[in-house]
DNA sequence: TAGGCCATCTGGTCCT
DNA sequence: AGGACCAGATGGCCTA
């Protein structure tokens, strides 16, 4: 009696903990997929985006509240199935064996009753019993393959989306947040033709990201910030290279950027020599765009990120040297936008003004890196042709 | 210690 | 029949 029981409450905790990112993973795909490819009307439409994030967000409400409801309907009638199941992990590889009881204690049961429709089970023998371990073998295997194969996809995703790092990993459903913000930011460029508004860029970018990846996510923004901040080269004029898109004068800072902290720096910065600079920069040619033939920079360019609401907001004179003294490890990475263009070099380099903004206190993003694999993304493609035109 | 995230196993369902 | 896909369950690891 009892022992029926015990699993459920054990079922319950397991289904806080899985359904929550099942379910938060397969709305968000779903919703992604449907949106994205089954209307693609609705792509270059952020206002059209708006309005379904939030339907989406409290899709994945109601998702939750009906499946909370229906957990609540589930747990009498889930003791069986747990208790089989149960069985069959504890005693793996019994399951034919379970079935042949099963038929017999069926057969025992029923008796002269009504016989059980569809084919009879048939006796296990110890051969099929081992055809049937190996089928459950080589089930498991191309399952593990396949989740492998899942998890190489999210990897490469996590290279695409602007905030990427391999010592500090977005988690599975935060790639998929982020990277349908990021589809959809780059839809409203092409669709406006414009350079967007960087705080409500930026905004769409962390819209519904986890606290903890949107801390991540304003850590890239602050060196994109500072990059913002100094994007002047050496001789006081535009880099080489940078275009229309320049984003002098910057009227959006991030909060940490105004700090005193941020305004002196040291020289020896080890990102001054690692290529790093402004996605948004990159992405619409600002100055001190990074290119692809600098020895440091090999990887794509990133998209423009900057300061997020609620970051700002929440985190305001606490967030930043939380942010820094937690040793979030990331990066900005970069599209292939500047992969036909000519450009500067990485603006970190050898020459002074923008050197001497960095300060000791980004310390903890000395190890952010730049990946080296360059996504055959499409769209950059096609951002690149039209901010070339 | 609780919660988040993940990998794995597993059974069910659908399709070829 | 077998493979692909899915979702539930579980335990491990890590962090606050």
């Amino acid at each position: 009696m009892y022992t029926a029981q015990k699993p459920v409450q054990k079922k319950s905790k397991g289904e806080q903990r899985t359904t929550q990112r099942t379910e938060q993973t397969r709305h968000l795909c779903a919703a992604m997929l449907t949106r994205l490819f089954s209307d693609p009307s609705l792509l270059p439409d952020m206002h059209k985006y708006s309005a379904w994030a939030e339907d989406s967000e409290s899709e994945d409400s109601k998702t939750k509240d009906d499946e909370d409801h229906c957990r609540v309907g589930d747990d009498d009638m889930d003791v069986p199935d747990l208790r089989s199941s149960r069985a069959h992990s504890e005693i793996g590889g019994e399951d034919e064996d379970d079935e042949a009881d099963e038929d017999e204690g069926e057969d025992g049961a029923e008796g002269d009753g009504p016989k059980k429709r569809g084919p009879k089970k048939r006796k296990m023998t110890p051969a099929r019993i081992e055809r049937s371990k190996l089928r459950r073998q080589k089930a498991n295997s191309r399952e593990r393959t396949r989740m492998h194969d899942l998890n190489s996809a999210l990897d490469n995703l996590r290279k695409v989306v602007p905030c990427y790092s391999k010592t500090q990993k977005l988690s599975k459903i935060e790639t998929l947040r982020l990277a349908k913000n990021y589809i959809w930011a780059l839809s409203e460029i092409l669709r406006s033709g414009k350079k967007p508004d960087l705080v409500s860029y930026v905004q769409t970018l962390c819209k519904g990201l986890s606290q903890p990846t949107t801390n991540l996510v304003a850590g890239c923004l602050q060196l994109n910030s500072r990059n913002f901040l100094t994007e002047q080269c050496p001789e006081g004029g535009r880099y080489p290279g940078s275009n229309s898109f320049s984003m002098h004068p910057y009227p959006y800072q991030c909060s940490r950027l105004s700090s005193p902290q941020y305004q002196s720096g040291s020289n020896s910065h080890p990102l001054r020599t690692q290529g790093y600079c402004s996605a948004y920069d990159s992405l619409y040619g600002g100055s001190g765009s990074p290119e692809y033939n600098s020895p440091e920079y090999e990887g794509p360019i990133s998209p423009p990120v900057c300061i997020n609401g609620n970051f700002s907001l929440k985190h305001q004179g606490t967030t930043s040297p939380e942010v820094a003294e937690k040793g979030y490890h990331y990066s900005m990475h970069y599209s292939g936008l500047a992969g036909s263009r000519p450009t500067a070099g990485h603006i970190y380099g050898s020459s002074g003004v923008r050197s001497s903004i960095h300060s000791e206190n980004v310390s903890p993003y000395h190890d952010m890196h730049l990946h080296h694999e360059r996504a055959p993304v499409p769209v950059y493609d096609e951002l690149n042709a039209f901010f070339h035109n």
